[in-house]
DNA sequence: TGATACATACCGACCGGTTTGTATGCCCAA
DNA sequence: TTGGGCATACAAACCGGTCGGTATGTATCA
């Protein structure tokens, strides 16, 4: 009898490693930040060793390059289900996106964080990789909430004149402080609250129909 | 000849070069963040020696701690023209503090950023010490805004009721995110568009008078 | 078909340099 | 002369990154 074809398979999944390194990554980066995550660790949470670590990054900086570039995208695939639907209100659009961002707390014990942001704080002002991709996944979102914001002017009287581009910059800040103050100061309420005033606010820009 | 009465001597002001080292810490760690800067680079920025530094900080983490109490009590002092003239308007007290923030401007290369915010990204995940010190600032702040806007309250009709507490922290979350994607956008002009919006948000709380 | 050659995935020891922190002693003012 | 302010020297751990090697899959061709 012929040794059996392929025997157990040793899992010889590259991509798949590599997004486990990068699942670890942002795991250990969204509690740690960069420079306090090493890469011994990352490899240790991902159950892999160093050598194989650098066959699949150049270094470190790429690696975090692509946790942020990972997390861009699947936090646009969560605000996707409002996004997309053209269909729907744009101003209806913007609401169901407000209940997404309400949903994301987990755990009562982890904070809704956002990696973007943390890496925006830490690296932006030294790293110009780092600056550019967080701007880039910044402007994403916000160019997205301003196509909402101008299609809602079509169809609602705007109560007075406002540029949505700013409105949307004004609620992407507003978004990112609640995360970062909720997180300091334990407090996801906080968050909650911040997201009714804002959609209030939205809501205030039109007239009531 | 007794010696001549100490003069030219080699400056030796211990609370002074405390401060230095602390000024130090706080022009490094708002570019580089906490894990990002080092002790030796802290101690050469102040012109100082690490067996100096061990005198005076019992360990890096103390040395981060001081170095946000001060950023606090600078940031006070720089808000007191605002928040303590008790003879204005509280609405305008609320302005002037507006003017002020818009006034942070640097040099135009250089960012407004908010150590307790970068820090509060960076650390208050791990590191319960650095979590309460940055609350604590953060507290300080919206206890501020939300007396003079309940003080407002008491001299101008609200158009609707809402929460002092709850605005104060909405605006805060609005300031920390602006700065955290002021830097990272490089856009000053950002925080300024924000700051107005607010500050409408704000006069939009009240009656036209 | 199956032997050979090559490419890819991964391992883990190791390197030079940097990190925080300590041990110790000099110097100067009171 | 004594003690606090500061410098020098050093320790021990840790860092990002390299390197030689091995295991595994795939293309080639007799």
């Amino acid at each position: 009898m012929p040794k059996k074809a392929t025997r157990t398979k040793r899992e010889r999944d590259p991509a798949a490693t590599r997004q486990r390194l990068i699942d670890a990554t942002v795991r250990l980066m969204v509690q740690q930040g960069f420079s306090g995550t090493s890469v011994d660790q990352i490899c240790r949470d991902a159950g892999m060793t160093k050598g194989g670590f650098f066959h699949h990054f150049e270094n470190k900086e790429a690696l975090g390059l692509a946790a942020v570039e990972w997390w861009g995208r699947m936090g646009t695939a969560l605000y996707a289900e409002a996004w997309q639907d053209t269909s729907l209100d744009p101003l209806k659009q913007l609401h169901r996106m407000f209940d997404i961002m309400a949903g994301f707390k987990r755990r009562s014990d982890e904070a809704v964080v956002c990696m973007v942001g943390m890496m925006s704080q830490e690296m932006s002002a030294t790293n110009s990789a780092f600056q550019a991709a967080c701007a880039r996944e910044l402007n994403l979102w916000t160019e997205n909430v301003a196509r909402m914001l101008t299609a809602a002017k079509k169809q609602h009287q705007p109560k007075t004149k406002f540029d949505p581009m700013q409105v949307a910059w004004f609620l992407n800040s507003l978004w990112q402080g609640s995360m970062l103050i909720g997180k300091t100061c334990r407090s996801q309420e906080l968050i909650r609250h911040n997201l009714k005033l804002a959609r209030n606010y939205v809501d205030g820009l039109f007239q009531a129909n």
